[in-house]
DNA sequence: CTGAAAGCGCTTACAG
DNA sequence: CTGAAAGCGCTTACAG
């Protein structure tokens, strides 16, 4: 059974009071006290293996040192790390984070939010999914910090850590066109989220800015669950339009693995039929063949910003960070350039 | 601000005691209560936007609902997907997660338990780095419900769910040596961890049971941090041994990361020259050009598992589930089989 | 059907 | 240098 040692045992076996044992347990005043009874204090702390309960510490400070974090899914490696990242940056302020996955349903998003809310929270990082306005703005109106992650809503003043992904986008975009490429498609996710309209179009104005008239078969749109056979289906529309797209911009890393993965089952190559660019960093886009260019996010950066404002809130809750932090485009060899006369440039 | 509406607060606008609300708002006292008194304290409360503090209840019940899972390293996507399974099973049972990563460290490992200790937690699930018996018999004898996951110590009677290696490793070799496999190798971590103990004894009794006889250079060991390097030098020594390795069994998922990666840049083909199998399940491994046979870990069974006799344990201390559970080999293409003469076998 | 009261294990302003 | 005491927001055995 779970004995749980209490100051009240501490104090009874030194003969003080709790008050005592608290003050030098928590090093509180420091030199007003009695070096010798603070030594018999500690001893005796340790002797009986004193352990102290946060949950009364916590209802008396109305403070937790918990941090929320809901991400759209822990299990997808962009989460992940993001979410390791945080773990790491947060225990370095003395925080404890609590972890939930929305799998981008706005219901289990607020389930998870009054959870966490109820479990007194210090503060939220959040990457909230589709239609979660309301949640949001309830949140503010209950004064309760928050930052937002990945995504935000540009319309509503908050905090917000995220990607500028208009740039990333439009910049993977050039490349493309740099390396020759004429027919550049992209495959991202149907969904009014605004990071990912930003991607759409970030990736339009390139072609635009290149004089490259857009084809509205070039874009295809697949929904942010059930994934599979719809990426398939678009990358064979892709290849079939007639002449097939010379290369592809992946909005996501979960766009990647199933597109990889059926690119190799394919009778093209790439990058010499095909370029491929993705979004987000993932040790499967190493692992094929022709390693892919990607675009990285900056997720230490991300992750210590979100940690950091987040705790600027919380102690001045007037205080705001809205960042767009700019991408790195790694290039690998999925995007081998192109010759003027279409070949795979080889510099050899 | 956060104001947080209290008991108090509805009880003194409903004109009642604390306690009447309380029992109301639980549910506790169904039938004994005037319909219309908790109709009016319902509706107070919705009014208020009223939302219970977890920690005074806990303080109270002794019971947070909460469970602690700390894991190797959350970013691997072995422990994000076990994280994410158990993250849904436990709040099936209305318990919330908190999770930490150890880096496979003790002192790490030890900070975390006691952090989440003395956060409460009504129970632990742990996956321990090497060196942890200590910790571990500590915290049995301080009588705090715990389920060893994916790892245990066999000399000490605890919970836990894990897999069973020895078999899963013999199985795969066996598969290897079915396909017309001579010379297999294997990549493992240097550890003295069980788990990882138990793989090489499966793949070095296989090897036995097949009469082929095992060479001592058939098995690098690598240390379990700072992988990479360590993992090309061991490959390089399996494919420059007279004769060179025609098999080789890949340890962990970022053994087999790794691994992946250099065999790309070797002139080696895949299963032709090499056949690969890796442990645990990863999305790399189908992107790999050559999809991977892999053992893979029944995760949702490992996962549910780990919640079901937690929670037996913190029902009654005296349950013990220890399970080694059966892996399952799924078998892609790069072990294709070899032919009597060493050639790839091709049924067509 | 309802309420007064104790108490979970801490912290801390206040008094001495 | 130390302690008595209030109180954080709940739950619940007990009494009526």
């Amino acid at each position: 059974m779970r004995k749980s040692v209490s100051l009240k045992d501490i104090a009874q076996k030194a003969g003080v009071s709790t008050a005592l044992v608290s003050y030098v347990l928590n090093n509180t005043r420091e030199n007003r006290i009695n070096k010798e009874t603070a030594q018999k204090i500690r001893i005796i702390a340790g002797e009986l293996n004193y352990h102290i309960n946060q949950v009364a510490r916590s209802l008396k400070t109305n403070k937790t040192y918990t941090i929320g974090l809901i991400v759209s899914n822990i299990s997808n490696p962009f989460s992940a790390s993001l979410a390791r990242i945080i773990e790491n940056e947060s225990e370095k302020y003395k925080y404890t984070t609590i972890i939930g996955s929305s799998d981008e349903d706005v219901q289990k998003f607020e389930k998870l939010v009054n959870t966490m809310v109820n479990r007194q929270v210090d503060g939220l990082i959040l990457s909230p999914p589709s239609q979660s306005e309301n949640i949001i703005l309830k949140l503010q109106q209950q004064g309760i910090p928050f930052v937002l992650l990945d995504r935000y809503y540009p319309d509503i003043k908050t905090n917000y850590i995220a990607l500028d992904n208009y740039n990333a986008s439009f910049e993977a975009t050039q490349h493309l066109i740099d390396g020759g490429r004429k027919r550049i498609g992209m495959i991202s996710y149907r969904s009014d989220l605004f990071h990912l309209q930003e991607r759409k179009r970030g990736y339009v104005a390139a072609l635009k800015k290149n004089s490259i008239s857009f084809s509205k078969n070039w874009l295809k749109l697949v929904d942010i669950i059930n994934k599979k056979s719809t990426i398939e289906t678009a990358m064979d529309e892709l290849l079939s339009i007639e002449p097939a797209v010379d290369a592809v911009l992946l909005g996501s890393n979960q766009i990647a693995v199933n597109s990889l993965k059926y690119i190799n089952t394919l009778p093209i190559k790439v990058p010499k039929d095909l370029a491929v660019i993705s979004f987000d960093q993932a040790e499967m886009l190493d692992v094929f063949y022709s390693p892919v260019t990607y675009i990285k996010q900056p997720l230490e950066e991300i992750g210590q910003l979100a940690i950091k404002s987040l705790i600027d809130c919380i102690h001045d809750p007037s205080s705001l960070t809205a960042l767009n932090l700019k991408a790195e485009l790694i290039i690998q060899q999925s995007t081998g350039a192109l010759t003027t006369t279409g070949k795979l440039f080889d510099p050899h």
